[in-house]
DNA sequence: CCGTCATGAGACACGCATGTCTCATGACGG
DNA sequence: CCGTCATGAGACATGCGTGTCTCATGACGG
């Protein structure tokens, strides 16, 4: 009964992740039940993907709780984050593939971004990362590149180790070759 | 007639990048049009989800030819497609928003990124850019920024000036503090 | 004025996804 | 064995989006 529960769950991460629009057939398939079974777990296709979006949060949430981001600096942090993201983020991926962010419950959203923010805020407070940037503008280029790097684990492009090693290297240092600045500079 | 066609695609390309399920009913009332005057001009969704590809692209490509990529480094060329895409790239968005790549001429989306993936690749032959990533990585980490930049325009979050500013210090030169890191070496 | 063309409104057909429900079956425990 | 529960298959209803088409209207040029 459980399991039936988190088969649909599961299948249905994986399928909207990929396309937010799959149909609740293809979703029971790719589980392995029938329809009316899905059905009377999640009566509607929103219950369905706000269990999804429940399931995936809590996912990445209870990784960054686990993750003691507060005793590290932030680029540490940052470090930390990243690869907490792409070994437990691929639920969470099905939460950045819905368009409509009323799905999930906007508490919610908020206490799996807030670890990012923090950080990025620490980091500018510490002198860590640059000041030039507002704290939420960095925000949002962080999460660009986690969710690039994130969609690319997912379609088997590329590992979460590599993925984890990219996303640190352009956020943290950029594309730029320290070495010909050192030149110039 | 062809001002018929233009508001058409333009509302299309408005819609769309925010919401590419929209429906054709929604994007004829976004132009100002009546249904059947839109399939009289697109006959499927699929023939307009195509124009407005067609057009985004070429607009996009139109712009990068103006923009002499070739005569700059590869830094400053980066520089230059950044700018480009922020003012240039508002019908592009909606080509990124549709979930299915077979809505475009796979020709056409080489493209509008052949003069990315160059430039990425030139700078790292030249000893701008690093080269511990591949050539594709940096190209895609490239893209994911860009097209949150471009977004962040779009929904009026940022101006394009702004939006451009944000991409290229992140992308070339990365959230850490550079004064941070000549104080430790 | 007439003919042509582009257009809007509205009606219709169809397919598909969502949601609902029934019936039969299998698993399990008492 | 019987009762209960979870389930699958299938049928049905509904709504909505896509696509098709007709008719009336307005604009324009000859």
């Amino acid at each position: 009964m459980q399991r039936t529960r988190t088969a649909i769950l599961d299948a249905a991460a994986r399928l909207l992740s990929c396309r937010p629009d799959a149909a609740i057939a293809e979703i029971a398939d790719e589980a392995g039940v029938g329809r009316a079974t899905l059905y009377r777990h999640f009566p509607t296709r929103e219950s369905l993907q706000q269990g999804v979006a429940e399931v995936g949060i809590a996912e990445i949430v209870d990784a960054f709780e686990a993750a003691g981001l507060d005793e590290l600096p932030a680029d540490r942090a940052i470090a930390r984050i990243t690869a907490v993201v792409m070994r437990n983020g691929a639920k969470y991926a099905a939460v950045i593939s819905q368009t409509s962010a009323e799905l999930c419950d906007p508490a919610d959203l908020d206490r799996a971004t807030k670890p990012l923010r923090e950080v990025v805020d620490r980091g500018i407070r510490d002198g860590v990362l640059r000041d030039d940037l507002r704290g939420e503008t960095m925000f949002m280029m962080f999460a660009a590149v986690l969710e690039r790097a994130l969609f690319l684990t997912i379609g088997d492009q590329m590992t979460p180790e590599e993925a984890t090693e990219v996303a640190l290297a352009i956020f943290l240092d950029g594309a730029r070759n320290p070495v010909a600045t050192r030149r110039i500079g």
